[in-house]
DNA sequence: CACTGAGTAAACAAGT
DNA sequence: GACTTGTTTACTCAGT
């Protein structure tokens, strides 16, 4: 320990973690596994979904459970090429394509980025899209008495992650640096009757559990995360997925239970839905938040099945849920990072959810100034679906008419050990919600979101970027008459 | 432009 | 003395 060592780095209250968990993933892009996937398959995925949903939550997937439910998760993930976009770890540079990957084809260019993207052979070359933070934080998961020692830490890492076997050895001070830095972890007295050798056994603060959980399932991981179609051409910054559910990616128990239809997304819905989401409008394309809470898949289900008891030709009549004023509060890994969000008290879709371009008009009724969007769908979960996008809109225009920076709104990793700040700097958003308007709860709503995010994912996001564009003025305009009427 | 998160490098001290 | 562990600082970069 250095003799410089504050006193209060490791005594430092921990309150301020608790309330505004941070992004710890930067964006991320992984392979495209599920590339032959048939719009008959895409078309049963709610079918499908609701027998997921109904797993997840009768094994009740509680915590980490689907992490330590199959090692060979991650070694899947480890070996599967999934890759970081991040430049300062992609080992490809800052042009997040592989320069191995072959190209796109120019029919398909962003089906062919998420092709090329998937690089069996290359897991060992590709950093693990997990921030140190998680990987420690999984090693210690991992393990039977929930404490390591850094070096088995090491290993951990190495063994799940061949990449850092042939990586600098800067990683392990990155790794030992996250321990003395992130408030999470904290050294365990040794056992006297344990001979670890030197060094502390590291575990986690339970006070900060649910924050790792937090940022290890907001990874992008899966072959349709946010990053996975970023087409060529689009700049690199990609939206962070906030995402409250476990890997879905190839490697997930979950997915190989359901066949691994949840990741069966048609070509198009890659396409366009990372279309829509360089366009901003989507800014994520989420995952499957098949939630270790019971609640949540719930949620989930419920909306699912109310959509299917009422069919396809009416899903106006869906009623979102109320919208929530901000959905960081409650879980803070926020998707501050989503340019664009929304939050809807009303979804208004035409009569029928699938005429030519799959595109719905979303109308934003809330404390906000509205902000109707025509949202091309893939699939007939559209209500569910537009009530997550509006949702993304509006917290996309509080997110604008507030603090600052981007990740987590300006709060500042409360978990960081000499980072810590006062709830004031932590929570700018809770400030700014408090000056702003008194807000019903929203726990349910938030789980109502996320069921909508994840009916969105599934369905499948479609987006045309020049009906998006050029459709949005006469959409206000159309929505406005009809609102009048 | 300022701020933040994350990664990295480096220095240093202490323990083995 | 070499190595490991732990802490801290500083810096860079991406994203907002």
């Amino acid at each position: 320990m250095g003799p410089t060592m504050p006193p209060s780095k490791k005594a430092q209250s921990p309150s301020s973690g608790a309330s505004a968990s941070q992004g710890m993933s930067p964006p991320y892009r992984q392979g495209d596994a599920a590339t032959a996937a048939s719009e008959a398959e895409a078309a049963d995925l709610s079918l499908s979904l609701s027998a997921s949903f109904s797993k997840a939550e009768d094994e009740e997937l509680t915590s980490l459970s689907w992490l330590h439910e199959s090692t060979d998760l991650l070694n899947s993930f480890s070996h599967s090429g999934l890759r970081s976009v991040s430049p300062l770890q992609d080992p490809d540079g800052q042009h997040p394509r592989s320069p191995s990957s072959s190209s796109p084809s120019p029919d398909d260019p962003l089906l062919g980025d998420a092709h090329s993207a998937y690089d069996l052979a290359a897991g060992a070359n590709r950093k693990p899209p997990y921030s140190f933070s998680c990987l420690i934080f999984m090693a210690i998961e991992d393990a039977p008495n929930k404490r390591l020692p850094v070096k088995d830490i090491y290993g951990w890492i190495l063994e799940h992650f061949p990449y850092f076997a042939n990586a600098p050895t800067g990683w392990k001070n990155s790794v030992r640096h996250n321990l003395s830095l992130n408030k999470c972890f904290k050294k365990v007295d040794k056992d006297r009757s344990q001979s670890i050798g030197k060094g502390s056994l590291w575990s986690i603060d339970p006070e900060y559990r649910h924050n790792l959980i937090q940022a290890l399932k907001k990874t992008p991981y899966h072959p349709y995360s946010p990053g996975l179609a970023t087409p060529p051409t689009s700049p690199p910054t990609l939206p962070q997925t906030f995402h409250h559910s476990p890997p879905l990616w190839s490697g997930s128990p979950l997915f190989r239970k359901n066949g691994g239809v949840l990741l069966q997304v048609p070509r198009g819905v890659i396409q366009n839905g990372a279309r829509v989401r360089s366009q901003a409008l989507f800014p994520v394309i989420r995952p499957l938040p098949v939630s270790p809470v019971g609640s949540r898949t719930s949620a989930i289900r419920s909306s699912l099945g109310d959509y299917l008891s009422r069919g396809q030709d009416s899903p106006s009549r869906y009623s979102p849920p109320p919208c929530s004023e901000d959905l960081q509060d409650d879980h803070t890994y926020s998707t501050a990072k989503s340019p664009s969000r929304l939050c809807s008290s009303q979804v208004a879709a035409p009569s029928s959810p699938l005429d030519d371009d799959d595109i719905i008009a979303v109308e934003i009724q809330s404390d906000v100034k509205p902000e109707p969007r025509e949202i091309p769908l893939d699939s007939h979960v559209t209500t569910a679906a537009a009530t997550y996008i509006s949702q993304q809109a509006l917290r996309g225009q509080r997110r604008s008419s507030g603090a600052g920076a981007g990740t987590l709104a300006g709060s500042s990793l409360p978990w960081t050990k000499n980072r810590a700040r006062g709830i004031s700097d932590t929570l700018p958003l809770k400030k700014r919600r408090a000056a702003a308007v008194e807000k019903p709860p929203e726990s349910d709503d938030e789980e109502m979101k996320e069921a909508a995010g994840s009916l969105l994912h599934l369905a499948g996001v479609r987006a045309c970027l020049n009906n998006i564009t050029n459709r949005t003025a006469k959409g206000q305009k159309e929505q406005k008459d009809a609102l009048r009427n």
